[in-house]
DNA sequence: GCCAACGTTGGC
DNA sequence: GCCAACGTTGGC
């Protein structure tokens, strides 16, 4: 079992929309970076857990949690011209980008913002910090339980 | 809106 | 394979 963290834009799709998924899942799609791919394709495996990143937003930051239900399979978005996600160089026979399922386990009483993950020196390691533009990213056990303490606890 | 960091593209 | 130019991400 392991834990990630994923970004997602609030405006694109947020938690709130995640916990309203009337299927109780949802499809992680649309990653195109090639080192967000790989850890997608081989690592993430059904049962992990996941932290729901916002940004772009105000204030930017961990706001809930989630399961991966489903490991990778190739994107559908890829294949088909109409969709943003589109993929000319892709091909069913040899599929560019993937994808996983997740379903909603928690929305936070609060977010734990990025600058809170800043000022702790035990999560200085973190990924979100050292490589800020990954969207996909492995989260440490420790890390992971700090987060969550942070969540429960007011700011 | 600005800027830093990083990824991708394409000429050579 | 290198490098410049350009595009994207994402915090502030």
């Amino acid at each position: 079992m392991a834990y990630w963290l994923l970004k997602t834009e609030p405006d694109e799709y947020s938690i709130d929309d995640l916990r309203n998924e009337p299927s109780g899942h949802a499809r992680w799609d649309g990653i195109r970076n090639y080192q967000a791919r790989n850890l997608l394709r081989d690592e993430v495996s059904r049962g992990d857990e996941v932290l729901i990143y916002h940004s772009q937003c105000k204030p930017v930051g961990v706001v809930g949690c989630g399961e991966v239900t489903r490991e990778a399979y190739p994107d559908p978005a890829q294949f088909d011209p109409e969709n943003h996600y589109f993929d000319p160089k892709a091909s069913p026979e040899s599929p560019r980008w993937f994808c996983v399922d997740i379903r909603f386990k928690a929305a936070f009483p609060r977010t734990v913002q990025l600058a809170e993950i800043k000022r702790e020196p035990s999560l200085a390691d973190m990924v979100l910090l050292r490589q800020g533009r990954l969207s996909v990213q492995p989260v440490r056990e420790a890390e992971w339980q700090h987060i969550l303490a942070m969540a429960a606890r007011s700011q």
